[in-house]
DNA sequence: TGCATGATGTTCGATATCGAACTAGATAAT
DNA sequence: ATTATCTAGTTCGATATCGAACATCATGCA
C-alpha cells in the first residue's frame, strides 16, 4: 500500500512542504468545487461573484482582478460571461471615463447563492473530521503567509547593486 | 487604506474562509515561482522534476500525473518538453507493453537543483516573519485536509440509494 | 482459450490564462 | 497649457490544461 515513501517530504523545508500542500489542496478543492458548480458555471465565474457578494457591488474589474489574483485579460474574459449569462450587469465608471462598474443582478446573487450551496453540500462533509476549531486556528499563519507574498509581489527589485 | 472592507470573511465557514486562503496563496506562490525559475522552465516542469528527484526515478507518466493532481494529457505534455530539453528520458516499461518509466538526466537533476536554489532564494525571504516552528504546526492539518479531499475524489457515487 | 473490463499513452477540440501591445482617458510635472 | 506618465479595458498570439475518444496491451472471468 505504501506505493510511494523513498524520501516523501522528510529533506524539505517547512515552508516548501506547507506550500506543497497548499498547491495539492487547492487543486483537489478546485476540481471537486468545478464538479459540483450548477450548470456550466466556472470556479474563476464564481469567485467573482462571490467576492462581489462579500466585499461589495459596484467594483470596477481591474479592481476584481487584483483582489482575485488574475491579470486583467482574464477578468475581461470572466466578466464577459458573466454578463452573457445575466449574473453581472456592468456600467460604465460615474467619474472616470475609461472606467467600468460591475454590478450583481438578482440571478447573480441567486446563482451564487445556489453555488454556495451545492459548494458546502460537496465540500463540507469531505472535511468531517477536521473541527472548525482547528481550521480557526491554521488560519492567521495562512492569512499572515498570503499578506507576506501579496506584500512582495511588486517587489521584484530589491536594489541591483549595492 | 482599507479598501476593502465592507464584510471581508466574516460569514463564511473556517473551511471556506481556508479554501479561500489557499487558493490566494497557491496563486500567488505559483507566480512568483514561475517568474523565478531558470530559463523557460515552467512550475509544471519543475513539480515533476521536483518529484521524481523525491521520490524516485522509473516510474511511468500515469502515476506521476495521479500523484501531482494533472490528467494524463497534461502529463504527455509536459514530459516530452522536459524530455526535449534533456532533462528526462524516456524509455518502455520492461513488463508492461503499453506503459512507459520516465527517469531523470544528469542534466534534469542539475536543473532541478538550480530550481531549488532559485526557488528558495525568492521565496524564502518573504516568509521572513514565519518562523519554521509556526510552519511545522500548521502542516499536520494541511495534510490530514488534502489526505481527507484525495479519499473523497473518486468517491462521487456514496451509494445512490439505499 | 476467448471475451469483457480496465489501464496506458496519445490525439483532438474547446477553453482559460497569460504576457505583450494597443487605444482612450486620467494624472502629474514642467 | 502641454507633455509625460500612468491606468483601464481590450485584443492578439501562444501555451497549458481539461474532457472525450481512440488504439494498444493487461488482466479477470467464463
Amino acid at each position: 500500500m505504501p506505493s510511494d515513501t523513498p524520501s516523501k517530504s522528510g529533506g524539505d523545508p517547512p515552508l516548501f512542504a506547507l506550500l506543497n500542500e497548499v498547491s495539492i489542496i487547492e487543486h483537489l478543492a478546485r476540481n471537486r468545487l468545478e464538479r459540483v458548480l450548477p450548470d456550466g458555471l466556472r470556479v474563476s465565474h464564481f469567485v467573482v461573484l462571490n467576492h462581489l457578494t462579500r466585499m461589495g457591488d459596484g467594483r470596477s474589474p481591474a479592481r476584481i482582478a487584483r483582489a482575485v489574483q488574475v491579470e486583467r485579460p482574464a477578468m475581461t474574459n470572466t466578466i464577459q460571461k458573466l454578463e452573457a449569462r445575466g449574473l453581472v450587469r456592468v456600467g460604465p465608471h460615474p467619474s472616470d471615463g475609461r472606467g467600468k462598474l460591475v454590478f450583481l443582478t438578482e440571478a447573480g446573487r441567486a446563482a451564487r447563492a445556489q453555488a454556495v450551496t451545492a459548494a458546502s453540500a460537496a465540500i463540507g462533509p469531505i472535511a468531517a473530521g477536521i473541527t472548525d476549531l482547528e481550521l480557526v486556528a491554521a488560519l492567521p499563519l495562512l492569512r499572515r503567509l498570503r499578506a507576506a507574498l501579496d506584500a512582495a509581489r511588486d517587489v521584484d527589485e530589491p536594489a541591483p547593486e549595492a
